[in-house]
DNA sequence: GCGACAG
DNA sequence: ATCTTGTCGC
């Protein structure tokens, strides 16, 4: 699928990227996507032994046959350290090329990462939401920010997750007894939607399929390479 | 100044 | 993310 023109540079100084956050953050828009969301596209990535280099993958899983439809990888060379709150500019160059090679256009994707449930509202499932212009939500392992209670420890159970007075996601629960997942919103997407494609997505594990797969792919790629 | 801190 | 074996529990 061909990729609308870049928003900006991805070369850019910690403090550039900062700014850049705080100006696309503005342009997130939250709502109901009025299609039926079937075709989801997880991503995730992974590095080369010598750290040089992003490993990309997208699964594009059709949720309603619970199967994958296609699968693609990409590789970038990184030019940004990690840094909590810019990961998207290590990643997201990495994870644009894989999904430049899909055939088909999901009807949303799904990011291992946060989506605003960030410092500036604009974790990685915004950004490439953004680049894309498609519906997005993250679905991450772990907090970035915000407080929570315990959500019950059966699959569906959840709780809120507020950041400065603000619910910025769901911690919810995939899995009887296992650590819940951070689910929030993208662009072009609202949290309950989010939750829902999350839930439908799971199948037995603690992550949903599309990231699950897309972080299997990008193992696999890794152990082949070295 | 002191902690916290996606992947 | 990545470095790493066995081991406890459903």
């Amino acid at each position: 699928m061909k990729l609308p023109p870049p928003l900006h540079a991805w070369q850019v100084t910690p403090q550039e990227a900062i700014t850049i956050q705080k100006q696309l953050a503005s342009r997130i828009t939250l709502k109901k996507p009025d299609h039926p969301l079937l075709y989801i596209a997880g991503l995730d990535a992974a590095f080369s032994q010598d750290g040089k280099t992003c490993i990309a993958a997208v699964v594009l899983w059709d949720s309603e046959k619970q199967r994958v439809v296609e699968q693609h990888s990409a590789f970038e060379p990184v030019h940004f350290p990690y840094i909590p709150g810019l990961l998207s500019f290590r990643e997201a160059p990495a994870l644009l090329a894989a999904l430049g090679k899909l055939q088909q256009k999901p009807d949303a994707l799904m990011c291992d990462g946060q989506g605003i449930a960030h410092p500036r509202r604009l974790g990685i499932a915004c950004h490439i939401g953004l680049f894309t212009q498609i519906p997005s939500l993250g679905c991450g392992k772990s907090r970035l920010v915000g407080r929570h209670e315990e959500p019950g420890k059966l699959p569906g159970q959840k709780s809120p997750l507020i950041d400065k007075g603000e619910i910025v996601g769901t911690v919810l629960r995939t899995k009887t007894n296992v650590r819940p997942v951070f689910v929030s919103v993208g662009n072009e997407m609202d949290l309950a939607t989010a939750e829902t494609i999350v839930l439908r997505c799971t199948r037995g594990y603690r992550l949903p399929e599309p990231t699950r797969l897309a972080d299997r792919l990008v193992a696999l790629i890794k152990k082949e390479l070295g």
